[in-house]
DNA sequence: CCGGTATATTTCAAGCATGAAGTTTCAAGG
DNA sequence: CCTTGAAACTTCATGCTTGAAATATACCGG
């Protein structure tokens, strides 16, 4: 029994610290978005991931590619299919074809979609700023910031 | 035009970086899932929610109720109960009677399924301090704490 | 023009996830 | 007893999610 008493190499201790982070970050998450599952599914009858699609249609008058959704979103190209197919369904969403490239669809919101997601954005950033009422505007400033510049780690790898 | 120059309210101001707070975890949050998610793929032929199963009855070796299982993971128990018997099918779990209550099942690890964790965890805690490389250790720190009030504040309601 | 490669999207099977409804069992109170 | 209500699970319909295979189109070097 030899082993060093409180020599627990550096690496490992920032390691340990690094994974309860992890776990707790997910839990964090994972809390906030029942939640807000659950809220706009009786606030207004809809799911998060198609709050997340009109969300960022509405940032893009002139529509997105169905790749550019997927990539903005991160989540893979056959899921989007199926939520703007019920979106189209719905009235919400107008899938458009590019002039050039009849490979490439151009997806944007109706007007429709635009007053849906407006009916929504007020009470969603309210939510937020609810569930994450624990979280002071300076910490939220700095953890903000440690997260861009962890996405930017990421995101410069390819 | 009267609009005052700088006397965004204070709140609303507030409330706008909580926003982009959530924003940011949310994408750093799927990121590394994603990533995690592929790297148990290809490893180890596994998924999460399977690991994640793992990962709680591994700490339990006298086994958890479902109930319990769903409630720590903080997902439906429908979902649990699906979760469980692929992984009865595979022999990496079992599901028991408790004595005294014919209702409550009590589910714990088989040997393989132990095994089948441990061969897996070290890989995990070494991605994700991968994943995280870019939070220093005092930040992990201060970062965990934070996160660890944000769910005290929440659990307190009910 | 032709063939090959790359890009944009859809389709599909399998698994995950929820919430609601159903089953069985337990625990009390009459 | 025996009903009534709660608790532990399961089942089911629906929708989300992925990754792989399929389709269709674009681009490019010969």
């Amino acid at each position: 029994m030899v082993t060093a008493p409180s020599a627990a190499p550096l690496e490992d201790r920032a390691s340990k610290e690094r994974l309860r982070l992890w776990l707790r970050i997910l839990r964090a998450t994972r809390m906030v978005e029942s939640e807000l599952r659950e809220r706009l599914k009786s606030g207004f009858g809809t799911t998060l991931p198609r709050f997340d699609v009109l969300s960022a249609l509405y940032r893009r008058p002139d529509g997105m590619g169905m790749s550019d959704l997927s990539r903005f979103l991160l989540v893979s190209n056959g899921n989007v299919t199926g939520i703007v197919d019920r979106l189209v369904a719905d009235g919400l969403v107008l899938r458009g074809k590019r002039d050039g490239d009849r490979r490439a669809s151009v997806v944007r919101l109706t007007d429709e979609g635009a007053a849906a997601f407006e009916a929504m954005a007020g009470a969603h950033e309210q939510w937020i700023d609810e569930l994450l009422a624990g979280v002071g505007e300076a910490d939220a400033r700095q953890l903000s910031a440690m997260l861009k510049s962890f996405r930017s780690n990421w995101e410069a790898e390819p």
